[in-house]
DNA sequence: GTCTATAAGAAGATAGAC
DNA sequence: GTCTATCTTCTTATAGAC
């Protein structure tokens, strides 16, 4: 990794442990291993640094939604999920959703920086409703309506079906964003939550 | 109110809306009305601020939690849940809750203010975790689970019904902390939310 | 592209009059 | 308790040699 990048993954990590007016140019140039003035070579000014990371993050997702692999599991996955669902695929699809977002190092680092800084802009609010809200509840509501349409689940109500899908597994991470300890703990939790809702919505009780 | 609750609240008002780091002491000063200098009369310096106000909602919550109003909605209407629980009621209790935590002046901006300064305090973080992890679900839990033991509700694991329950609550929450102008449309969310929780849980399909 | 030296300015805090 | 004036320190950023 080239200088120029090395900066931007310090940065982001500094930014998503302590904010960015907390983090000084001195420190992000620390840990790339050159002196501070030597990062205005590289970037106008701490903001273009921030900026880039904003923008490097807009292209990582543009690829995402470009291939239609929005909710970040592999495309394998997903295909499977709609030949032979059962309780055990779905409780896979949560559990993948839930590592996936907990573990990839720049959705983790970005999603904490994002915590931090959103309400001092309205832009970096929008960029987190989008990336944590809307997206994965239209990406998963779009796969959880299909399972209707298969009658595998049941419900006259898929947004809302699909909240309850998700909400849990939202809440969770901003756990094990906090206090990265209680992932076992979460991942129990969560497997219950899933194998209820299936009992829930699936063609057993409906 | 006196200039030294003044400071706190107006302290309050912009760490929530900036993060400590980005309020600097002559716009709390300025807001309260006063020249900075003036402030370190009322509190030793900067960081005397912020404690002053962690300590001010330890208060707050230790209030609440001796009252075991924990939820924050009124005495009345939690005990008239044990009585006469139907649908519209349940809908009423989640409504309720959801707009006291979003309206209480008070608890808006300490959530706020908690939501940007926790990854940089593990003791923050805790408080957090409790406020709106813990507390609210062993309270909820404890609701919900009287409502199974009396067969309004029904399941074989309240926690999970209670993360059902809570998990949509909290995270509409966060959309409306972001942009505060959806909360109508939230508060249409909800209310579907709930509705299905009822018919999720309640005896009719049991 | 990296360095040392340093300028420029911001922000927290104190001194001391009133 | 509030003010003006001021100090100190920290932080960003630039200049210019190598």
């Amino acid at each position: 990794m080239d200088t120029k990048h090395r900066i931007l993954d310090e940065a982001l990590t500094l930014f998503s442990e302590q904010g960015y007016a907390n983090v000084y140019v001195n420190d992000i140039a620390k840990r790339v291993g050159i002196k501070a003035p030597s990062l205005y070579k590289h970037y106008k000014n701490k903001q273009a640094i921030f900026d880039a990371i904003i923008e490097e993050m807009n292209r990582r997702f543009m690829e995402q939604a470009g291939s239609l692999n929005i909710s970040g599991m592999d495309p394998t996955a997903d295909a499977a999920i709609y030949q032979n669902m059962n309780e055990d695929s779905m409780v896979e699809l949560g559990k993948n959703l839930f590592l996936y977002y907990l573990h990839d190092d720049y959705t983790r680092r970005f999603r904490k920086m994002l915590t931090i800084e959103q309400f001092r802009d309205k832009e970096l609010a929008k960029v987190y409703q989008q990336q944590y809200f809307e997206m994965p509840l239209s990406y998963q509501g779009m796969l959880l309506g299909l399972l209707v349409s298969q009658g595998v689940l049941v419900t006259d109500n898929v947004p809302v079906m699909t909240l309850h899908f998700y909400a849990p597994i939202y809440l969770l991470l901003t756990v094990c964003d906090r206090e990265p300890k209680r992932e076992k703990e979460a991942l129990k939790t969560l497997e219950e939550h899933l194998r209820q809702f299936d009992r829930i919505y699936g063609r057993a009780i409906a």
